[in-house]
RNA sequence: GGCCCCGUAGCUCAGCGGUUAGAGCAGUCGACUCAUAAUCGAUUGGUCCCUGGUUCGAAUCCAGGCGGGGCUACCA
């Protein structure tokens, strides 16, 4: 997150292998891909990564109902979620499985480092036991269920087992320090009164292995017997997948984007086992919100889940990078769940794309295409009235509005402060009447300054755009006749007055964002 | 039960102690024609949930209430 440090480490969680793909993956995915887009932009050294938790006990089942090994079943699962982010677009770095061994060798390590430290110790685990169902309940659920098995309405037992405990008790007062003095640390804010509550109310030393896991998982070293718990497995991701020679440097993370439902793990109990470590912290776990579905919570019963195949209908209906816009402009970053209604994503798409950026993207490369044969003309300097120097401070103004609200990860309001230079091109386009000037043969000068400007201040929108865009601006800037490498950029040097070189070719091309009726 | 967040224009939200409370969208009126029935301007619209308090001054701070939502640790 800091400006002066060039490099940049986003993830998203890794996704339960046991799941299909649906709204909440994407939407975190797409969010961690925006951040990382604007980073390579940027020139930092991005370093973006997604990937499959694969460890659960759950795994062992489905797979064998499915007739498949857990490996088998996980492969071909997790290799669904490569397809899709694939198929989106998705510009991650790295796909990490925890069931691979870069994986599953380091956490042995770290563990047996924990175990030395002191840090975790063997311990005895007493709770309420299904044993229809092979599991412990929490307390909370014990007792809603009347201390009886949900499933077979047996009386739930009391059972003992010996596992190995993280000493998190020991970390209260560290993490208090942690909340406190780092605001940013877990964000929103909302989210981190929430924790910071919990952590008041005291820390229990946690497990964080089981026994009985049939050889799927990571064995605790020095105890076959036992599996390492699959949250404490999974959350190491984010540091095995770096802890090369190589990739050492991206650590700590700068973001770990994660939806509220596990802002428990990564917030408390994830920095805890790093300070046991003695690692450096993550710079932020920022904790979004879920979205609903036409004003409904999400539900099977109820048939309006964002599944992978309404997914596609938007992409194929709206472009990909329509999608992408909706999600990062109207989605749930703060605290409270967003909606994602159809009428709402068109009124999204038809305002804020089709009217605004592509209208006035259509209108400016039509002028220079009529007037100007096609060649960018000249932008006349000196002959700058008040309505130009307007226009041109907006744009050259964007560049810093943009870096210091994603640094925020306010990307809906990023994305605005980029708009905000189109609608001003619309705005001068009114005040200063270029299709009059066009008229006017004495006016030529003037008429071809207009267009440079109008034109200068779409490129420098479109690269603000560009992390949530990306083919579209691609596309925009084809027909500017221009290109970039979104790779490796420098986008402060590129957000500089003056880009566009005089006679490049620029045509007008189709609508980049086709005008849709709600239906 | 405990803790936390939110309640501002029809909608989504910004403002978080100080000029006549703002933006985008939607509505109305007007203008324009380069453009994707688009754009531009003007404009309608608000007891800033309620009550009380602090203050020279509160949407903004405090207390209580009402309404909505979240969290309350070992299913990913």
């Amino acid at each position: 997150m800091p400006t002066n440090d060039p490099k940049f480490y986003v993830s998203t969680p890794i996704y339960y292998v046991n799941d299909r793909p649906h709204i909440g993956h994407i939407y975190t995915t797409t969010l961690a891909d925006v951040l990382a887009r604007y980073h390579r932009l940027r020139g930092d050294r991005t370093f973006f990564l997604t990937g499959t938790d694969e460890h659960a006990a759950k795994v062992v089942d489905t797979a064998k109902e499915k007739g498949f090994t857990a490996q088998q079943w996980a492969d071909q699962n997790a290799g669904v979620f490569q397809d899709t982010f694939k198929k989106l677009g998705m510009s991650n770095d790295d796909f990490i499985r925890t069931s691979q061994d870069r994986h599953t060798s380091r956490v042995k390590q770290y563990i047996q480092q924990l175990i030395e430290s002191g840090d975790v110790y063997a311990g005895e685990y007493e709770g309420w036991y299904d044993a229809g169902q092979e599991e412990y309940l929490p307390e909370n659920k014990a007792k809603e269920y009347d201390y009886r098995s949900p499933f077979n309405n047996k009386p739930l037992v009391r059972k003992v087992e010996t596992n190995y405990f993280f000493k998190l008790s020991a970390y209260q007062d560290r993490l208090t320090e942690l909340l406190n003095d780092h605001p940013q640390f877990v964000q929103p804010d909302a989210r981190r009164n929430e924790v910071l509550g919990r952590i008041r109310e005291g820390l229990n030393d946690v497990p964080i292995s089981r026994s009985g896991s049939g050889g799927w998982g990571i064995a605790m070293p020095g105890d076959e017997s036992q599996t390492v718990y699959v949250w404490i497995d999974a959350l190491f991701n984010y540091y095995t997948t770096v802890d090369t020679d190589d990739r050492r440097a991206f650590w700590p993370a700068d973001v770990h984007l994660i939806a509220k439902d596990i802002l428990w793990f990564h917030a408390v109990i994830w920095p805890a086992m790093l300070m046991a470590l003695d690692l450096p912290l993550p710079k932020q776990v920022y904790s979004h919100s879920f979205w609903i579905s036409e004003g409904q919570k999400m539900s099977k019963s109820l048939g309006n889940f964002i599944d992978l195949e309404k997914i596609d209908e938007y992409v194929d209906e709206f472009s990909l990078d329509a999608l992408r816009w909706y999600l990062s402009t109207q989605g749930p970053l703060g605290s409270t769940d967003s909606d994602f209604a159809h009428g709402k994503f068109v009124d999204v798409y038809n305002s804020d794309l089709a009217n605004t950026l592509g209208n006035c993207a259509a209108r400016v490369t039509n002028m220079i295409v009529r007037y100007f044969d096609g060649k960018m003309p000249a932008a006349a300097p000196g002959r700058e009235d008040a309505e130009a120097r307007q226009l041109r401070s907006v744009a050259m103004g964007m560049y810093e509005k943009v870096d210091t609200l994603y640094e925020k990860v306010a990307v809906a309001a990023a994305n605005d402060a980029a708009l905000e230079v189109v609608r001003a091109v619309d705005t001068f386009i009114e005040q200063t009447q270029p299709f009059k000037l066009a008229k006017d043969e004495s006016q030529r000068e003037r008429l071809g300054m207009i267009l440079y400007y109008c034109a200068e201040a779409l490129r420098i929108a479109s690269l603000g755009l560009s992390p949530v865009l990306p083919d579209k601006m691609a596309e925009f800037w084809q027909l500017l006749g221009i290109t970039y490498d979104t790779q490796a950029g420098d986008l402060a040097d590129w957000c500089q007055w003056g880009g566009l070189q005089l006679g490049s070719d620029v045509q007008k091309g189709a609508p980049l964002f086709p005008r849709k009726q709600d239906k």
